[in-house]
DNA sequence: TAGGCTGTGGTTGCG
DNA sequence: CCACAGCCTA
């Protein structure tokens, strides 16, 4: 039998067979990460680890999925046991069992961002706060750090640091606020996303022997993506396996290079205190890229070795030069997405690609509409990610707030939603002094209704929606999460009010809500996999779980022939065969939000590398003069990126041209001032002075001059030709003086 | 209370 | 540009 250990090289044969203990692996982009992962569970399996003792926490469903099928194929059906998912399905799955230990009903709603800042607003309105000062976006997002920093409100309180950042900012308030947002979520009975992590670190914290139970069933644990950990979760994982007398079989696998969440809190230190965490740590490098040609590769190495602190590796390939990188200007977005179709219609009638051999990459979501329009003038089959989600839209939301209600009365935000949807004469005014009755009862609405005294014409309808919930609830406990859904869509007229509807979005609306029965009925008929420990179960509350956290991204065809067009976060862990990386402009990419610092500026970067490697063949660059941005034209400035990587231009009327470097003085004085790269030469260097030498003149033990670096020794030299890197020790850098450069690309002048 | 109109302002990434 | 809050009227 032809071992699936055979088709792996020796490091990852390594990372797949050291099944005890502690192990780290530093996977490149194209290393062939998911084999690995894949095939070490396959390999514990076979090794008789039970499955169900195997938990692999992913970021993504998809990238669940992907394994789940990946180890189907190799260990058959059993693969289905492994305990494989995101954090925070995995996570709501184990809540779910032990709710009562933390104070919640096991049914809790899991709350979306929407229902987050609505609850902020009317927390913040209540609270007689400015709403200007105290915008909802900002708020969550420091609610957010907070929870995945492990810091609850009292911490929070008692922080004199957060409490002054507060101050300085205007919002001296936000600590009663998040308190306010943790009760109120505690009394709804609902968990927000960042409470699915947070309360299962109290879960474990205050169970032991809870924890006990979680650590004897999952004997081997793997993280994906492990940069893009935070704090919290490397907490719970730590939870997990660091224990007296523990085996410490923890395997986690990741690429400080590819960390692009360091903006919801995720931070590499966490793969560095990992070496610290645990002593007995073997590590592998996933070094050699299978994936792309090696202009991509070098371009990427290039790129991100502008990037202060990261861990050393010698990403290669041993594919062919390919094609050269192209980078195309136009005048507008409009002729850059026309550009990119056109390029899109000529490889494919050149190279016989299919359309989904090609990907159309672009910073924000706000920047598709475009290229969608383009594609279809082409009739090119397309598909866009990361768009509105079905389950977000608000005929969908809407009716989902029903099953929620039914599941869980203390639902404030989906009661709100629904108790005037339709219209039944419950107006704002009426509910806004319901509210305030059931916050000064530190109530629920629900809880509140019978309560209220107000006219009698209000008493009515609210007697009126009281009773129908109460059938939909009776209905509820006979009846499967179909049957259910159809009676409140009848029961409610919603159904009525949607048939009535006959323009272009009704008639959608209409069909969004019909694809959401459907999607119900299958549900309720699915095959079920019970697991011995905690019953994933037909009911709706699992139904309703298990769709809150499913994103757009989700639900895609993987056999469908269409052009993919998403953004660069999406993109991650996909490979095209040709990627087109649309919108390299400053203020766009890098993001105006990022550029003012020096980390910021670095995880744009990692995100500039993330997507240049994605493509296997072909790379193109594109940036537009004037892009249509907040409602009017602007002019744009062609992204400092594009002065990082190496390569040759086309500019708009198609010749071939090298790229300005006008950056000499103005450009590279504006880097350096954003940057605070570790890098102040002591050397002071004229450009005028420097005389760059041949690469293949440079040889070990040469002193050199590199104009960012200052002065420096040659200590090694790996590798021939064009892939002759140089390990150099710059004496200026001192947080780390040995860097590895590829001498095709540096410039670097010998010394005496 | 419902519905229409106007004016303001935000503006990145994910589960 | 687009979403939506807030105001006004029936």
């Amino acid at each position: 039998m032809s071992s699936y250990l055979d088709q792996l090289n020796a490091v990852q044969r390594g990372a797949v067979t050291t099944v005890e203990g502690p192990v780290l692996v530093i996977a490149g982009p194209g290393s062939g990460k998911t084999r690995v992962l894949t095939f070490r569970i396959a390999h514990l399996i076979e090794q008789g680890i039970a499955p169900w003792e195997i938990l692999a926490l992913t970021f993504t469903n998809k990238a669940a999925r992907e394994m789940k099928d990946r180890i189907e194929k190799v260990v058959g059906t059993r693969a289905q046991k492994v305990w494989a998912g995101t954090f925070h399905s995995i996570f709501a799955r184990i809540l779910r069992g032990e709710a009562d230990k933390i104070g919640y009903p096991s049914n809790f709603t899991i709350y979306d961002t929407d229902d987050s800042k609505s609850l902020l607003r009317n927390i913040i309105k209540e609270l007689n706060l400015s709403k200007d000062q105290y915008n909802e976006n900002a708020i969550l997002t420091r609610i957010s750090s907070a929870k995945s920093n492990l810091i609850s409100p009292l911490a929070y309180e008692q922080n004199a640091e957060l409490m002054a950042q507060d101050k300085q900012t205007k919002r001296p308030f936000l600590h009663r606020i998040y308190s306010e947002y943790v009760s109120r979520c505690k009394r709804a009975g609902a968990m927000d996303f960042d409470d699915l992590l947070f309360q299962l670190y109290v879960l474990l914290h205050q169970n032991p022997d809870i924890a006990d139970k979680y650590r004897q069933r999952f004997r081997y644990l793997l993280v994906d993506e492990f940069q893009d950990t935070n704090y919290l979760q490397y907490c719970i994982v730590k939870k997990l396996v660091v224990y007296p007398n523990s085996p410490q079989n923890i395997c986690v696998v990741g690429d400080d290079a590819q960390s692009i969440y360091a903006f919801r809190g995720a931070t590499i230190d966490n793969i560095l205190d990992f070496k610290k965490d645990f002593p007995l740590l073997q590590t592998f490098k996933l070094e050699q890229n299978y994936r792309s040609t090696q202009h991509i590769v070098e371009a990427a190495n290039h790129v991100i070795s502008y990037n202060r602190r990261q861990i050393q590796k010698n990403i290669w390939t041993s594919k062919t030069d390919g094609q050269k990188i192209k980078v195309v200007k136009t005048q507008s977005d409009q002729e850059e997405a026309k550009r990119i179709a056109d390029l899109i219609q000529e490889q494919k009638n050149r190279y016989h690609f299919r359309n989904a051999d090609f990907a159309v990459l672009y910073r924000t979501n706000a920047q598709s509409r475009p290229f969608e329009e383009a594609m279809r003038r082409l009739n090119l089959p397309y598909r866009v990610y990361g768009n509105m989600s079905f389950y977000a839209r608000k005929e969908v939301k809407d009716v989902l707030a029903y099953l929620r209600l039914i599941v869980n009365q203390n639902d404030d935000e989906a009661l709100r939603r629904i108790i005037n949807t339709p219209r039944r004469g419950i107006g704002d005014a009426t509910l806004e002094k319901i509210a305030l009755l059931a916050a000064s009862k530190s109530q629920t609405l629900w809880q509140t209704l019978p309560e209220y005294q107000g006219t009698a014409r209000e008493k009515n309808a609210l007697q009126n929606f009281i009773a129908m919930m109460k059938a939909f609830i009776t209905k509820s406990l006979k009846s499967n999460a179909y049957e259910i859904a159809s009676y409140v869509l009848k029961q409610s007229t919603m159904m009525d009010n949607l048939k009535q509807d006959t323009s272009l979005e009704g008639t959608g609306r209409l069909e969004n809500v019909n694809a959401l029965l459907d999607a119900i009925s299958s549900f309720s008929e699915e095959d079920e996999l019970t697991d011995d420990i905690i019953m994933p179960d037909k009911s709706l509350s699992t139904y309703l779980q298990n769709i809150a956290l499913v994103t757009d991204a989700d639900n895609s065809d993987p056999n469908a022939d269409v052009v993919t067009l998403m953004s660069v976060h999406s993109a991650k862990g996909l490979e095209y065969k040709s990627v087109i990386l649309s919108g390299l402009e400053e203020d766009l990419f890098p993001s105006f939000m990022s550029k003012d610092t020096p980390e910021g500026l670095d995880e744009e970067r990692r995100l500039f590398y993330v997507a240049i490697t994605r493509a296997e063949e072909f790379l193109t660059l594109t940036y537009a003069a004037n892009r249509y941005r907040h409602g009017q034209m602007k002019q744009c400035d062609p992204s400092r990126f594009l002065n990082e990587i190496p390569m040759e231009s086309t500019d708009s009327l198609g010749g071939l041209a090298p790229i300005r470097r006008e950056s000499s003085a103005p450009q590279t004085s504006r880097v350096s001032g954003n940057f605070s790269r570790a890098v102040t030469p002591q050397t002071v260097i004229n450009p005028s002075d420097f005389k760059a030498a041949k690469p293949e003149d440079i040889e070990i033990g040469h002193k050199v001059l590199h104009m960012k670096f200052g002065e420096g020794k040659v200590i090694a030299i790996e590798g021939a030709k064009d892939n002759r890197v140089a390990t150099i020790h710059f004496k200026d850098l001192t947080d780390q003086p040995q860097r590895k450069i590829m001498l095709k690309f540096a410039k670097l002048q010998i010394q005496g």
